[in-house]
RNA sequence: GCCGGAGUGGCGGAGUUGGCAGACGCAGGGGACUUAAAAUCCCCUUGGGUUAUCCCAGCGCGGGUUCGAAUCCCGCCUCCGGUACCA
């Protein structure tokens, strides 16, 4: 062992070890454990944020592995994308060039801060022997009816004569290029994933080791709302209806009128000559405002009447039929009933068009209300009047009545409604995994798409030019390259044209958990077997802001994939550990604009890996934000010298063997220390609180650090503790644990020598300490021996010199006694 | 607005089941070692009452339950994240 600590000398050293020895490897027997982390994006460089990510697990591996489990722990790279994209048509580099690059420099990262990945599950999404897979699933998924096409508006830039993202829309403009951007209806691939919306919600109950906060965001994303439907036939029109959707079947005597969307597909059918100009000017404005709107602030309400009119279910009450701009086209049915004396938003509409106002709840059967004086609709539930048979139901009760009614009408009845959409997924971009259709205008003339025949994948992607094809402008690239673009059909082998699309890569990191488990198998996406034992993961580690969209479809895929036979799990992850983000010096995300990015390679070079492992643990728990501190980080490096030096002043305690028990004095003190140390620590790292772990590892060191053993028996003490230490240190400083370990004659890596035991003898209590309250207050502490009965302890306390003080002359209302902790006297 | 989370010293944070608030670290102060500095080691460090002792106050604010509340309940405030004419 060196006198002084240079991290930078033996962490290498360390690393090459670990890799030599193959430590990092599943075995396939004993109690298994998959540690899993979001895979990132293979940018240029790593950030703090993934070092923090990875950590979580690598402490958790660490742990594990140490304890005897049969842990998996595997890293990839989700390397399709926009990014790579993006650059490319600034600078022209082929993705895939970049891409390969990245990944190296990525892993070389890795390496340094040493994380104990298994490398040879490495995974790839851009590799065609992955993505081959995801277009598998879409031939499956197909023949299950999960894959669809549609029509769906998008927007389009007018100059790029492109589709562009939501995001890159900025006030009705092309982020990019600054034309206008229109709203387009186009054909897009879908994944019916509403089909599962009902048992993605119930599950969420079964996910008690979530975040409330996501399950909560994913319940509200799901968004069921139970209600009814209700058909109103249209005045003058005998072959279509409109259909309405409600959560209110109480009110529905209190309709007045119906509103549709502007874009409502039965539109045609409601307009006369003399509304028909009016109706078309309002949806294009609407359509045009679509884009501009901004956050926050909710438009004016805006409406214009069609000229039709709808029959009352019951009533058979003629009721004028609306288009306004509150009502989507995408929920629902794109039409609601409006009751505008219990709906604060129809209120306000039939106050600015002067529509008529009926009340039908009430709060009591005699609170009637006069609709004239009202000023704000009532939209509590309450009880039915003015409602034919259905008056002086209760609101919950009349719901179910009329729902049933209706049904037995043929005019609706009961419906569920879900916020969530289907997944459309289809990108007009070159990097991302072409989507397995081709299209033949002998054997589809409907251009529906035939499926490539499962024996033809994968569908690769093509090599291209990339100045002639990454313009980011025009058709999709993959439509720019003729090779591609051009095949013969599968069924009359005439020519036939390919999907130019490719797809979303969310569908790449739906299933990789499920690759990790056999990254080469050449039959299947998954081999069962495997995924049957190692499924589910147990500890899923990522950033929250993939609460919904990622985990969502993750959670979809995988019931996919059991009810594709390939898992026996319905739920990917047992526990998601969603981490918080790592600030700048300044408070501030870390960007190259505030200029407070703090790069994880200088941290290493300068302080060690162990140094910003220890640091970034012990800032604060994981799903925290934590600041970056540069004191911080060297209080961390302080502490890893300090423990150097406990390690290196000690080191000649080593070779006394460890014939411990029956000590005394200093000795009993040292051992008492450390294994109090070793049970806390553990119990701190079961339930993820690494940093008070290594606060409890501090202690320890502050408690030995003074210590110069004399006796034979203090030595052994000592090198125990030193021992113990190491192992504690372990999975937090891996590199520093190793050498003390090797200092201290082991001649295995810590991960083989076990996780130690704590001795329970040694961590019992000597002594109890109690603290005396007299009406609440501390007033007094005795120490007594752990045996001791309560009464007993009761009287010493009583007759402490500062308590039987301030007890003079006052009678004792009430004894309080909590076992091991405290006394209270209540006085009069 | 609604849903979720949080609010504790100068700072990051401990406090696991209602039982001694402030572990551990940073910053700050004092001392030891040194010719000196750095490094290291030791001590102090919530505020107030002129402080070895002792007393009072104190966990965003105001109430409540309890022998006892950072922790449970009610009503607010602030911040963070999500979401929004959702019928």
């Amino acid at each position: 062992m060196q006198e002084t600590y240079v991290p930078q000398s033996i962490e290498p050293k360390w690393q090459e070890r670990w890799e030599k020895e193959n430590l990092f490897k599943l075995k396939g027997q004993g109690e298994k454990r998959y540690i899993l982390e979001m895979f990132p994006y293979p940018s240029g460089k790593m950030h703090m944020g993934h070092v923090r990510n990875y950590l979580i697990g690598d402490v958790l591996a660490r742990y594990y592995r140490a304890r005897g489990f049969d842990v998996l722990h595997p890293m990839g790279w989700d390397a399709l994308g926009l990014p790579a994209e993006n650059a490319a048509i600034q600078d022209g580099r082929h993705p895939a060039e970049r891409t390969r690059e990245n990944v190296a420099h990525f892993k070389a990262e890795m390496k340094s801060i040493g994380y104990s990945y298994d490398w040879d599950r490495e995974i790839t999404t851009s590799d065609p022997e992955y993505y081959r897979w995801n277009q598998w699933f879409f031939l499956k998924m197909r023949q299950m009816g999960l894959v669809y096409r549609r029509m769906n508006r998008v927007n389009w830039c007018v100059s790029c004569a492109t589709v562009i993202a939501n995001e890159q829309v900025k006030d009705g403009l092309c982020e990019r290029c600054n034309a206008v951007v229109e709203l387009r209806q186009m054909p897009e691939w879908a994944f019916r994933i509403t089909r599962y919306s009902q048992k993605l919600l119930d599950n969420l109950d079964q996910l008690t080791e979530w975040p409330d906060r996501v399950t909560s965001m994913q319940r509200h994303w799901i968004g069921r709302s139970p209600g009814a439907e209700i058909v109103f036939k249209i005045d003058g029109v005998d072959d279509a209806a409109l259909s309405v959707f409600t959560t209110r079947a109480d009110t529905l005597f209190g309709v007045t009128y119906l509103v549709v969307a502007p874009d409502h597909p039965l539109m045609q059918r409601l307009v006369n000559d003399e509304t028909r100009q009016a109706i078309l000017e309002f949806a294009a404005a609407q359509a045009k405002n679509a884009g501009k709107q901004k956050r926050d602030e909710e438009p004016e309400k805006e409406g214009v009447f069609t000229g039709a009119y709808a029959i009352h279910p019951f009533t058979g009450a003629k009721v004028p039929v609306w288009a306004a701009n509150f009502v989507v086209s995408d929920y629902g049915t794109g039409a609601v009933m409006s009751v505008p004396a219990h709906d604060q938003r129809d209120f306000e509409f039939a106050k600015k068009y002067g529509l008529s106002i009926r009340a039908v709840i009430q709060k009591t059967p005699e609170a009637s209300i006069d609709v004239t004086a009202l000023e704000e609709a009532f939209v509590n539930d309450g009880v039915m009047v003015n409602s034919e048979g259905f008056t002086g139901l209760s609101s919950e009760k009349g719901r179910a009545a009329i729902a049933a009614a209706l049904k037995d009408k043929n005019l609706g009845g009961p419906a569920v409604t879900f916020r969530q959409r289907d997944w459309g997924f289809s990108r007009q971009r070159y990097w991302g995994t072409p989507i397995p259709i081709v299209y033949c205008d002998r054997c589809d003339p409907a251009h529906e798409g035939i499926s490539v025949p499962e024996d033809q994948l994968p569908v690769r992607l093509p090599d291209i030019d990339v100045s002639k094809v990454l313009t980011g402008r025009g058709e999709p690239p993959l439509a720019k390259v003729p090779e591609f673009i051009n095949t013969i059909c599968p069924i009359c082998g005439g020519p036939a044209r390919r999907e130019a699309e490719t797809m979303d890569t969310f569908v790449d990191s739906t299933w990789y958990f499920a690759r990790y488990l056999s990254p080469h198998l050449k039959t299947a996406p998954v081999d069962a077997e495997v995924a049957a034992r190692m499924l589910p993961v147990d500890i899923y580690v990522g950033g929250p802001e993939h609460a919904v969209m990622h985990l969502l479809y993750f959670r979809f895929w995988t019931m996919v994939m059991k009810a594709l036979g390939l898992v026996t799990v319905e739920e990917p992850v047992k526990r998601l550990v969603t981490q918080g983000i790592v600030n700048g010096p300044d408070g501030r995300k870390m960007s190259k604009r505030w200029g407070n990015v703090v790069s994880p390679r200088d941290i290493v070079s300068k302080h060690g890996a162990d140094a910003a492992r220890t640091f970034v643990m012990f800032a604060g728990p994981p799903e925290k934000d934590i600041d970056w501190s540069d004191e911080q980080v060297e209080g961390c490096a302080r502490f890893l010298n300090r423990v150097w030096r406990l390690a290196y002043a000690n080191v000649k305690s080593a070779r006394f063997a460890d014939a411990l028990g029956n000590e005394s004095g200093r000795a009993l003190d040292i051992r008492r220390a450390a294994h109090r140390a070793l049970q806390k620590v553990t119990d701190d790292i079961e339930r993820l609180s690494f940093n008070t772990a290594i606060a409890r590892v501090m202690e320890l060191v502050n408690t030995l650090t003074p210590i110069k053993p004399e006796t034979d028996a203090e030595e052994a003490a000592m090198a125990e503790a030193i021992r113990l230490m190491a192992v504690m240190l372990s999975p937090v400083a891996p590199h520093l644990a190793e050498e003390i370990s090797a200092s201290y004659g082991a001649t295995e890596c810590l991960q083989l020598q076990g996780w130690p035991a704590f001795d329970a003898a040694l961590t019992s209590q000597t002594e109890v300490a109690y603290a005396i309250q007299i009406n609440g207050k501390l007033r007094g502490e005795i120490h007594v021996a752990p045996e001791m009965g309560k009464d007993e302890i009761l009287a010493l306390a009583k007759a402490d010199a500062k308590i039987s003080a301030q007890l003079e002359g006052k009678a004792i209302r009430k004894e309080i006694f909590v076992p091991n902790r405290l006394i209270n006297l209540v006085v009069g």
